[in-house]
DNA sequence: GCCGTTTTCGGCCCGACTGTTTTCAGTCG
């Protein structure tokens, strides 16, 4: 089924951007608000109306439920098509661009008569807008600048590229200058977020020491535009590889710092929730520290952990903080104790020369073993219909069982499995007979042609096969390139629990496939999980950490995750599915 | 428009910064 939630929360937030532009602001907030929930619901819309269950997500009343009701019933709003009018279809978009508030916008609608982007930056650029009052040449100029970056802050960048940056920055600062006693990235990369937009980066110093610290991060050979520098906050633009992205620069006291991580961790809507909390117990909560409404007295704030304790709440792992119930949780003393990468015991989804990957089996069993605290990893070349990955036949991947085999003895180990990445055809069917399939440790089924068809029941019937054991990127997306195609994920979690499938948590950068909302579900529902991170050269096996957080966001402990589990464990799960659907049994 | 073991009415997070002002509105994160 077609998942209608992401239009109509894009329809709620046009509702609300307009009732901004008309100066209803809590009326906007309530509805950006119920954008943002119906955005992140795992389940499809519709499954909670019938399930009569509409009324009990919070944060939608009786007023925006009979609008949902209505869009489900008839596709359309009645309300928004009737604001719509109320407002220029291009201010709808322009609203939130750097300088382009409600109310900026407004008086510009009506005391210009202006009506679309393009009258708009001829009367910036003609002088019009400057001469109303309350505007002036700086104004107009920070507006004209917004435009520009308007392409920039559209374009956000994969958490994997943040992250090397971000890492980069701050190792270059605490290396050059003493005077940093702390530094940490913040926002969403601290969040780790599946893409970034902007990088804030905190530092704790003392207050001599501030405006020699700006200086030289202003100074940075990658940066190439100063927007603010004062001794507390400074932003720039920095270019790296061609792209640039803007990156900021706080720096606080020692016994600020755990206010001031929290405040800037974010996401807005966690520290929303967060303060509204702190408000009802006579507190307030800012980036310097936690205080006593009616005293003025300061309570806590040199650690995150002082910040949550002062509200009642457990510390909160940056990776929940999208107000998703996680504020509910540390409440009660009831957060999960998610999955770390330490717990990783081995990696399950690897490609050799045998098929598109770079390095030799060989290589890759020496780098991980020289480089990671693995007890195993899985060999899962392409199978034949993956021609253009050079996919394996029969006859190859009996050669590749063999060298593996080989290779073990002549190492005196037991490291290397051998698997497959089986293609899964249009009908449902593998790329390989169970012949073959049943000779192998472990088996990833993926999809890789047809991405515009429904695949729901090629997936489903493939994962009824008693030698699938995880379906590969289970809704083939890529980030920023390619939406998932349409696949009923509901069905699929239901039945790799029903059938003892695992579901994989890709970790490549771009794929991050299933997302953490899915995993959420999944964890939610009992099907169990595998990171992997499809290594195709040996760089890649680095992209683990990004599996890891993924499943962090998606509130993963380790005994959702498979692969935290030894191989006599997983041989385990591998030989329950065969019992339970009538496979062979391989003995070790 | 949403919400409520103090409330079904009256609230709805908070501070910094900027540009425009003579004391503050609008924007931002």
């Amino acid at each position: 089924m077609y998942n209608i939630n992401k239009d109509l929360a894009k329809i709620l937030k046009k509702t609300g951007a307009i009732y901004e532009f008309l100066d209803d602001r809590f009326r906007a907030l309530a509805y950006q608000r119920a954008a943002n929930i119906i955005e992140d619901l795992p389940d499809d819309i519709r499954n909670y109306i019938l399930a009569n269950k509409l009324h009990e997500i919070k944060g939608i009343g009786s007023g925006i439920a009979s609008k949902i009701q209505e869009y489900v019933n008839t596709g359309k709003i009645q309300k928004y098509e009737e604001l719509k009018k109320q407002v220029p279809e291009d201010f709808i978009e322009l609203m939130g661009l750097p300088g382009f508030g409600p109310k900026t916008l407004r008086r510009i609608y009506e005391e210009l008569g202006i009506k679309t982007k393009e009258e708009l930056i001829k009367a910036l650029e003609e002088g019009k807008v400057e001469k109303l009052s309350g505007f002036g040449p700086k104004k107009v100029e920070n507006m004209l600048k917004g435009l520009q970056m308007y392409e920039l802050s559209q374009r956000r960048i994969l958490l994997w590229e943040a992250l090397q940056i971000s890492r980069y920055i701050t190792n270059k600062l605490k290396k050059a200058l003493k005077e940093i006693k702390d530094i940490e990235t913040v926002g969403s990369v601290r969040r780790r977020k599946e893409t970034i937009g902007d990088l804030d980066i905190l530092v704790i110093s003392e207050e001599k020491d501030r405006m020699k610290i700006m200086d030289y991060f202003t100074s940075l050979p990658e940066v190439v535009e100063i927007l603010v520098k004062g001794p507390k906050k400074s932003s720039v633009i920095m270019k790296f590889d061609g792209k640039k992205r803007q990156v900021d620069l706080r720096i606080f006291n020692q016994e600020e710092w755990g206010a001031a991580l929290q405040y800037f961790t974010g996401s807005k809507e966690h520290n929303v929730h967060l303060r509204e909390i702190a408000k009802e117990k006579g507190l307030k909560i800012n980036e310097y520290g936690v205080y006593k409404v009616d005293t003025g007295e300061k309570i806590a704030g040199e650690t995150e952990e002082s910040v949550y304790k002062a509200v009642g709440m457990d510390w909160i792992p940056p990776e929940l903080r999208e107000d998703r119930g996680e504020i509910e949780a540390a409440l009660k003393h009831n957060l999960p104790k998610l999955v770390e990468l330490k717990d990783i015991k081995g990696d399950m989804h690897i490609h050799s020369t045998w098929s598109d990957g770079v390095n030799s089996i060989k290589d890759i069993a020496d780098f991980v073993k020289n480089n990671y605290r693995y007890e195993y990893i899985v060999i899962t070349d392409h199978s034949k219909s993956q021609r253009v990955a050079h996919g394996l036949d029969e006859e190859r991947i009996i050669r590749e069982i063999e060298e593996i085999r080989t290779l073990n003895k002549m190492m005196g180990w037991d490291f290397i499995k051998i698997g497959t990445e089986v293609d899964i055809l249009l009908d449902g069917s593998l790329d390989f007979p169970d012949e073959i399939l049943a000779k192998l440790d472990w088996v990833v089924a993926s999809v890789h042609s047809h991405f515009n068809r429904d695949n729901t029941d090629r997936i489903l019937k493939a994962m009824e096969n008693p030698y699938v054991n995880v379906i590969g990127h289970p809704t083939g997306r890529l980030i920023g390139i390619r939406e998932p195609y349409p696949v009923d994920m509901d069905a699929v979690i239901k039945m790799a629990k029903e059938t003892g499938t695992a579901l994989e948590i890709n970790a490549q950068p771009r794929r991050l496939d299933i997302n953490d909302i899915w995993i959420k579900k999944a964890v939610e529902e009992g099907a169990m999980l595998v990171i992997s991170t499809d290594s195709h050269n040996l760089s890649n096996f680095a992209y683990m950490e990004l599996g890891v957080s993924q499943a962090r966001r998606g509130w993963a402990e380790k005994k959702h995750i498979l692969n935290t589990r030894s191989w006599k464990e997983i041989k385990d799960f591998v030989d329950k599915k065969r019992k339970k659907l009538g496979g062979v049994i391989q003995k070790i």
